[in-house]
DNA sequence: CCATATGCCTGACTTTAGTCAGGCAATCCC
DNA sequence: GGGATTGCCTGACTAAAGTCAGGCATATGG
C-alpha cells in the first residue's frame, strides 16, 4: 500500500465530496425530501421496475414502497403492474412527475455548470479531461470479479455475448457446435471455475479456467463487454484465473486464440505467455499459448 | 453554457457520488451515526474549538451539542473551557476516543487503497494524477469573491498577510507608513470596495478599487495567499474589480506595482493593461499600468 | 394442484437529523 | 458598572430515514 498515493485519495475524497456530494443533494432536493428526489429522479421518463429502484438505491422494500405511495399522492408517479410478471410493478412518471424530472435535470445542468463557471480559459476544459479520466479508472475500480456457476443467467449472457463478438470477427463467423464444447461441470470446482466480471451488477465480462489433472490449466472464454473495455479488465480475470489454477495447484497454464483477436494477443503475449505448438485440433484456432505459474 | 463539458461533469458527479461518497459514510461510520462519527474525525487527535466543528461540519449549535453530549457520554470526548476566553470550549479526544479516531483513519486509508488496488500498472499513479489535477481545480472552483468591509478581521488579515508578502520580496522591505496610505473609507462604498476571496470561509485573496471623480479607478492592495497560487484566482480579483468599477461608470482603471512581482506584471499585461507613465510618487512602484474598461 | 418462493405492500415501531426558543455565564464596550 | 454581545447549553419539538414482522396476491416446480 503506498502511502502517498493513497493520501492524494483521501485530499480527492475529502474536496469532492465536499464540492461535489453535499451541493448535489441541495440542488437536487426542492423542498422534497431527499430520498424523495432521488427516487423521482431515477424512475426518469421511461419509467423502472420497482424491484430495479430498490436495488438502485439500496432501499429497504417498506421504506420505498411508502415513498412511492407519496409520489404517488403528490400526483408526480403512478404504479402499475407490469406486462408479463403480475408481481412485478412499474413506476412511471405523470405529466406532473415529468415536469419535476425536467426541472432536477435542469438543476443538474446547472450546478454542473456552476463547478465550470469559476474557471477561466484553460483551467475548464483540464478539469474537463481530468474528471473524464477519473470517472474512467473509477469504473474499473468497480469492476468486481468472481466466480459464478456457468449456469447463471448472467454467466449465460456473457457466454452469449462472447459468442455474437467473436462470430463478427472471425473470418469465418462463429458456429459454436463446431467449436470444441465445453460442459457446464467441467467449469464447475474442483474441475474448473468460471469467473464473472461485474459493474454494479450487471455483468460485464467472464472468463473460465479448465482444471484436469496431469495438463496444464486450460483458460477458456475470457470476454470483455465493450462498455469497459480499454481498462485492464481482461487482465484481471486473466490474472484471478492464473491465480486460482496456481493456487490449486497447476504449475502452468494455457490457451488458445484466434488470429483476428489482436488486443487478445497481445495481451497474452505482454502478460508472460510463450506461443506454442497446437495442443488441440479447436476449428477456429490460430495461436497457442502457455505461460508457467509461480507456485 | 457548454452542453458537452456540463454533461461530462454531471457523469463525473454520478460515477464520483456513487463510488466515493456513498462508501465513504459507509467507511466512517462504524455502528455510529455518520454525524458522530465525522463530528470525532473532526476533532482529531489535537482537539479543536466547539466553533470551529460547528462551522466546518455545518451544524447547528445545538445538534452539535447534543453529539459532543454524545460523545462524551461514550467516554470518546472530553470538552473543557479554552485558556484564554471562558465562553470558548475546546473538545478533545479521551485514549479511547483516540483509539478510534485511529481507527477511523487507517479505515480510511483501506478506502482510499480499494480504489487504487483493482487497478494495475500505469494506471494507478495516472488515477492519482488526474484526481490530484480535479482536487486543484474544484478548490479553484470553491474560492468565492465577495465585497467586505475593509475593517473585517478576515479583511485585516489579507492586507496583513499581503505586506508581510511584499516586505519579503521588494529589494528594500515594505515599510506600509512609507507606502501612501490608504483608508478604510476610501475602500467602502460609494468610495471605492474591498474584495475578499474565500475558501470555506478562510480568507485566500483580496483586492480593493478606489473611484475617485474624474480621475481612472484605481486598484489596489490584489493579493493571493499561497494556498490557491496559480488557480486563476488574482485574475478573478482583477476582473471582478474592473467590473465594479465599469458598473459604476469609470471607463478607466490604473494602478501601480514593483517590479519584483513578476507574475502580478505579466498577469496585468496578459489582463490587457497597457504600461503608463507614472501618475504617483509611490515609494515601492516600478511599473505603472492602465486599461480602458468597456462601458 | 399444492407447497414454496417471489414481489410488493402495510402497520408499528426506533433511530437520526435538524430546528427553534430561550437561558446562563463570560466578555466586551462604552 | 451596566447593557449588549458572544458562546455554548437545554428543552421541546418535527421531519425524515430506516427496520421488522407479517400479509396478500402471483408465480413456479414438482
Amino acid at each position: 500500500m503506498d502511502t502517498e498515493l493513497v493520501a492524494a485519495v483521501r485530499r480527492f475524497n475529502r474536496t469532492v465530496t465536499q464540492r461535489v456530494g453535499a451541493l448535489d443533494d441541495a440542488y437536487m432536493a426542492r423542498g422534497r425530501p431527499l430520498a424523495q428526489a432521488r427516487l423521482l429522479w431515477e424512475i426518469g421518463p421511461d419509467g423502472a421496475e420497482v424491484a430495479a429502484l430498490r436495488a438502485r438505491l439500496g432501499l429497504d422494500s417498506g421504506h420505498l414502497s411508502r415513498l412511492l405511495r407519496t409520489l404517488e399522492g403528490d400526483g408526480l408517479v403512478t404504479v402499475a403492474p407490469a406486462g408479463g410478471d403480475g408481481r412485478v410493478r412499474v413506476a412511471s412518471l405523470t405529466d406532473a412527475g415529468r415536469a419535476e424530472w425536467t426541472e432536477l435535470d435542469k438543476r443538474s445542468d446547472a450546478f454542473a455548470w456552476s463547478v465550470l463557471e469559476p474557471l477561466a480559459g484553460p483551467r475548464r476544459t483540464r478539469l474537463v479531461a481530468a474528471m473524464a479520466e477519473v470517472e474512467r479508472l473509477l469504473v474499473a475500480s468497480m469492476v468486481t470479479i468472481e466466480p459464478c456457476p456457468p449456469g447463471d443467467p448472467r454467466a449465460r449472457a456473457c457466454v452469449r455475448a462472447y459468442a455474437r463478438d467473436v462470430a463478427r470477427r472471425f473470418d469465418d463467423g462463429f458456429d459454436p457446435a463446431l467449436s470444441s464444447p465445453v460442459g457446464d461441470e467441467e467449469l464447475t470446482p474442483p474441475a474448473g471455475v468460471f469467473l464473472l466480471a461485474t459493474l454494479n451488477a450487471e455483468p460485464v465480462g467472464c472468463g473460465a479456467v479448465k482444471l484436469r489433472p496431469d495438463v496444464p490449466a486450460e483458460i477458456k472464454r475470457v470476454w470483455v463487454s465493450d462498455a469497459v473495455r480499454g481498462l485492464g479488465v481482461g487482465r484481471r480475470i486473466l490474472d484471478e484465473l492464473e491465480r486460482y489454477a496456481a493456487a490449486r495447484g497447476w504449475t502452468a497454464v494455457r490457451l488458445d486464440t484466434n488470429r483476428n483477436l489482436t488486443e487478445a494477443l497481445a495481451m497474452y503475449r505482454s502478460a508472460g505467455y510463450q506461443e506454442i505448438e497446437p495442443y488441440n485440433t479447436e476449428r477456429y484456432a490460430h495461436h497457442w499459448f502457455a505461460k508457467r505459474l509461480a507456485p
